[in-house]
DNA sequence: TGTACATCAGTGAACGCGCGTTCACTGATGTAC
DNA sequence: TGTACATCAGTGAACGCGCGTTCACTGATGTAC
C-alpha cells in the first residue's frame, strides 16, 4: 500500500520500484532481442535481481510482456492523440495520424511486434491489451468520421470500414518496413515519409471519391 | 544423385524421401504451434526420425524453417497467378487479387507469420525467400501498372508505390485478421470478404482519381 | 515512544525440462572393374 | 555376374545450456496498542 513512493532508498533490501524497473528493463531488451528471444530470467538478472523476484510482481513471463505491450499501446494512443491535435481537421489530419503511426512503429520495432502478439501465445488471458489498442484506434475512426462528413444514416458502418482500411495500410506498412519487406536501400533515405504520406493519401483519396459508390452486396 | 527416387521403399533403413518428408511436417507443425513454438527436435520425432538425422538434409533449425516460408512464398505466387488469370484485367483483377492473398494468409495464418519472419532471427541468411517474396510480388505489381496504363514517362516510380500501398494494405488486413486484431465475432461472417473487397476498391479508386495529382515533394 | 507482530518483497537453491548441435558409429546403397 | 569399396543417410548417446517456475527462507518495513 505504501509502495506508492517509489524511490528506492539507497542500500534498501527491498528494491522499492521493482516493477517499474522490469517494466523499463525489458522494454529495453525487448526492442534490442526481439520477443521471441527474450526470458524472464535475463530481465531479472538485468535488473539486478534474483530469478524469483518477478513473481512478485508479474503472475509469469507473459503477464509482463502484456504489460509492457499495453504500455506501449498507451504511448502509441498517445501519440496518435497529439498528432491529430497538431493539424487541422479533413485530409492532413489524417495523412498526419498516418505518418505518425509508421514513425511510432519504426522507432520502435520490436516493440511494436510484440504488440501484435509475437512472442505471446495467448492474448486472451490479457483483455487490458485489447482494450489499450482499441484505444489507440479511436483518433483515426474520429477524425475519419469528421473528413467524410458522414454523421447519420449511411454511418457508422462505412467509418467502420474506412477506419479498417486505413489500419490496415499503416499497419502494413509498419510491419513490411519492420522485417525489411520493403528493402530500405532500394528506397532512398527520406523517400519513406514520401511513400507513407503517398499511400495514405491514396486511400483519402479514394474514401472522398468513393464513399457514395463503393459498397453493394458481397 | 539417385536420390530422384523419392519414394520410400518399405523396411529401408534409409528413409528415401527424408527431405520433403521434413518439409510436410513441419509445416503441419508450423501451422499447428506457430513458428515461435516448433522445435527441430520434435519435426524429427513427428517424422519418425532421430533428431541427428536432419542435419543430413538442412544446416540447422533456421534453414528448414527458411525452406517452407520459400515454399509458402512459392505456392502464394502460383495463387496470384491463377487469381490474376481468372478474371479479366482492370479493377476487378486488381480486387481479386487482394482477395485471394488474403484468403492465403488466413488459410494458413501460422504459416503467413513466419513467411514475414516471426520466429527467424537471421533472413540474410536465407537468401532465396527474398527472391521467392519478389516473385510473389510481381502479378499484383504487373495487373497495377496495366490498370494505371502508365507506359512510360511518370512510369515505375509510380507503380511501385501503388504496388507497395497495395501491398501493404492485404498484408495489413491478413495480419490483422491472423492476429485477431480485428475481431471475428464483431465481424459478422461472410463480411470479412465483403470488407477485403471494399478496402482494395478504395485504395485502386484513388490510385484512379489521384494518380495524376498525388505526389509532389516530400 | 517502544515494542510485538503481521506482512511485504526479497534470496538462493532446486526441480524438471527440452532444446540445438556434435560425435563416433554403422547399416544400406550404388558403382567400378 | 560378383565383389571390393566409397559414399550416403541413418542411429543413439552425449554436451552444455538456459529456461520457467516453485519453495522454504529471511530481512525489511509498517502498524496497532
Amino acid at each position: 500500500m505504501t509502495r506508492t513512493q517509489q524511490v528506492p532508498r539507497g542500500r534498501s533490501y527491498h528494491h522499492g520500484g521493482l516493477r517499474s524497473a522490469l517494466i523499463a528493463v525489458a522494454s529495453e531488451m525487448l526492442e534490442r532481442d526481439g520477443p521471441e528471444a527474450i526470458s524472464f530470467r535475463a530481465v531479472a538478472r538485468a535488473t539486478g535481481v534474483s530469478q524469483a523476484a518477478p513473481y512478485n510482481h508479474f503472475q509469469n513471463k507473459e503477464d509482463l510482456l502484456a504489460t509492457v505491450a499495453e504500455a506501449q499501446f498507451r504511448e502509441l494512443e498517445a501519440s496518435q492523440i497529439a498528432a491529430a491535435a497538431s493539424v487541422r481537421a479533413g485530409e492532413e489530419r489524417i495523412v498526419a495520424l498516418g505518418r505518425d503511426y509508421v514513425r511510432f512503429a519504426r522507432t520502435h520495432p520490436q516493440l511494436y511486434r510484440l504488440m501484435f502478439g509475437v512472442g505471446i501465445s495467448n492474448w486472451c488471458a490479457h483483455p487490458g491489451v485489447a482494450a489499450a489498442k482499441d484505444a489507440t484506434f479511436r483518433p483515426i475512426k474520429q477524425a475519419l468520421a469528421e473528413h467524410l462528413a458522414i454523421d447519420g444514416d449511411s454511418g457508422s458502418g462505412a467509418v467502420e470500414t474506412a477506419a479498417i482500411a486505413a489500419w490496415a495500410l499503416v499497419h502494413g506498412l509498419s510491419m513490411l518496413f519492420i522485417d525489411r519487406s520493403i528493402d530500405p536501400a532500394k528506397t532512398a533515405a527520406g523517400h519513406e515519409e514520401l511513400l507513407i504520406a503517398r499511400a495514405v493519401t491514396l486511400l483519402v483519396t479514394g474514401l472522398k471519391s468513393g464513399s457514395r459508390t463503393v459498397g453493394g452486396s458481397p
